[in-house]
RNA sequence: GGCCCCGUGGUCAAGCGGUUAAGACAUCACCCUUUCACGGUGGUAACACGGGUUCGAUUCCCGUCGGGGUCACCA
């Protein structure tokens, strides 16, 4: 069969020669060592875990090689478009200080970097395959397909398009071109060189080399509505865009031989590939599986920004999942840019991990507790911003009091830990607003009774009543508890802690035990931090309503 | 089902033929302490199983089992 005059029949609309887009693009100058990576999403506006996972992988490899990363929309499956998609990811990707050198809303000169806008370049390449004799049109139906999977199941057969079942290899060009008068669809397909027992060995970076089987399927590289599936938009435009090295999800491994094929058959140099394994989940039944998009809410990377975790926390998290030591580096460096960790893929388990809310809550705290009190003030307040119009008026109107809370045992050496994401902060510090703890009484709703329990009725009473002729906003610290223990005193308590363990007959309790009581009066809760600074902050005013009303509900039962 | 990948404590994981098998999270106990938190000390807890190879296997090979992936005109 004359090839070129097939290649014609074909695709008539394509007048331009590979040698075209080969000058077009010109080759970058790369120095040794650097590295060309990239984020090739489909538009759905989503951001996967994993996919994030993946993007800082190409971001930091690409950075710290002093290379290139750049972000292309695989958009040639239309019925995963999503309308703003890829705004919204760009958004995502940006949130998380992930931007790129070039692409998509980036610029750059080796676009178009939308797929779907490269049909003509993957044509070009398409006929040449043609006129190589690499590919051929298929007119096989769906039905027809179908029915050549059932039999080959049945047969026990490699399932695919190969060997007898390729029945379009051996079309004539008559038949084909009778067919395409009929306004018959086909789909362009590879046709491939190897056989059932033929193997290659593959090189992965996170995997090591390997020798697979060499696929036999005479792929689709071009569908009936004549864009290329991901196979020979991968091999076009990572040739074209020329990407040196390709990390992508593992699910990818399978295929790595098809498309190597598709590479040597264009006469393309691949790229190195690291196919990093996924993010899971424990299911129902204790299996695990890939975190899924419908099932689990952290599959989202909006689920971060929506509870407020911070991004350097999530990216900490992320980068402890990638490189196990990580973590000991950010110990030793903790406010350190993460560009000057020593990434490499090859410290890349080839194993998928388990997404761990514990520990990226950790991870989180650590995060907060070594920020300033303005730092997390700002943070919580474009959180709030965003995700909580109520709390974000508060934060503006009472900037210097939230400075002052969040101020509490945080410029100590060995800061608290209260705080993991922004959703929880308001929760946290309710108590310190009277609007919230006297509006809504939340010494009755968090049942001061129960929290009180355990100390005698008489002595709590007796505490709520003495204690504002016991405080004095004046006091420094020491005097202040002092003035608690001398309150503890009169009422027959223990001055000390150690005096009432030595002789627990002799007291009705200790000192700690009347603070106790004063701090569930005063906040609703036996655990907070330093009373004293609450109190300083607080005031005498709301101290005392406090005290009353404590004393209301108790005396109310 | 065929093929491929993976398999160290509950989790993330060091380890690359000889180790008391690190570390972190979680968990427990104790210490510190006016509560909690922080911090400190210590504890519980692992090489999936069976064969080889070897003087010696967590480490190398084979098999079994378990989990995952893939077998689309989806990426």
């Amino acid at each position: 069969m004359d090839n070129n005059k097939l290649a014609e029949l074909l695709f008539p609309e394509i007048d331009k020669l590979p040698s075209f887009w080969e000058q077009k693009y010109q080759k970058r100058n790369l120095s040794q060592g650097e590295e060309v990576t990239r984020y090739a999403p489909s538009p759905t506006g989503f951001v996967h875990f994993g996919a994030l996972f993946a993007s800082l992988a190409d971001f930091l490899v690409a950075k710290k090689s002093k290379g290139v990363v750049f972000l292309r929309i695989e958009d040639t499956d239309k019925k995963r478009e999503v309308l703003g998609g890829v705004q919204e990811i760009v958004n995502t990707l940006k949130s998380f200080n992930i931007n790129f050198d070039e692409g998509e809303s980036f610029g750059g000169e080796y676009g178009p970097y939308i797929q779907s806008e490269r049909e003509e370049i993957y044509k070009t390449y398409a006929k040449e395959l043609v006129k190589k004799g690499k590919a051929y049109p298929c007119f096989c139906s769906e039905s027809d397909l179908e029915h050549m999977r059932e039999k080959q199941e049945k047969n026990k057969e490699n399932i695919g398009y190969h060997g007898e079942y390729a029945v379009c290899r051996n079309l004539s060009y008559e038949q084909i071109e009778q067919k395409i008068k009929n306004g018959e669809k086909f789909v362009l397909r590879f046709k491939c060189p190897y056989n059932e027992n033929d193997k290659v060995e593959i090189n992965d970076i996170i995997r090591g080399k390997r020798v697979v089987p060499q696929n036999i399927n005479d792929v689709v590289i071009i569908k009936s509505n004549g864009l290329p599936p991901y196979n020979l938009a991968h091999a076009v435009d990572d040739h074209l865009m020329q990407t040196t090295l390709v990390i992508r999800g593992d699910e990818w491994f399978s295929s790595l031989s098809e498309h190597l094929q598709l590479f040597e058959a264009l006469g393309f140099t691949p790229p190195k590939y690291a196919h990093i394994s996924p993010i899971q989940k424990v299911d129902e039944n204790g299996n695990r599986r890939k975190l899924s998009k419908r099932k689990d809410p952290e599959a989202d990377m909006n689920f971060f920004a929506e509870n407020g975790y911070p991004v350097g926390a999530v990216k900490d998290y992320i980068l402890t999942l990638l490189n196990s030591d990580f973590e000991q580096w950010r110990a030793q460096n903790p406010k350190e840019d993460i560009l000057n960790f020593d990434f490499s893929l090859k410290k890349m388990s080839a194993s998928g991990s388990l997404f761990d809310i514990k520990k990226l809550t950790d991870i989180s705290k650590n995060y907060i507790s070594g920020l300033t009190n303005i730092e997390v003030y700002d943070l919580a307040k474009s959180w709030a911003e965003k995700y909580d119009k109520q709390l974000y008026k508060n934060f503006v109107d009472n900037k210097n009091y939230w400075l002052d809370i969040l101020n509490i045992d945080r410029n100590i050496p060995k800061p608290r830990k209260d705080l993991s994401h922004f959703k929880e902060i308001f929760e946290t510090y309710n108590y310190m607003f009277d609007e919230e703890f006297i509006g809504k009484n939340i010494l009755k709703e968090n049942n001061i009774f129960e929290l009180l329990s355990a100390y005698d009725k008489e002595a709590v009473l007796k505490v709520l009543q003495e204690y504002p002729k016991f405080y004095d906003e004046c006091d420094e610290q020491s005097v202040w508890f002092d003035k608690i223990k001398d309150l503890s005193e009169k009422i027959g308590f223990a001055r000390e802690v150690k005096e009432f363990k030595q002789n627990p007959e002799k007291f009705k309790g200790h000192c700690g035990d009347v603070s106790t009581i004063i701090r569930v009066a005063i906040t609703g809760r036996t655990q907070t931090p330093n009373l004293y600074e609450i109190l300083k902050l607080l005031g005498k005013d709301s101290i005392s309503k406090r005290l009353k009303l404590a004393l209301e509900v108790l005396n109310s039962k």
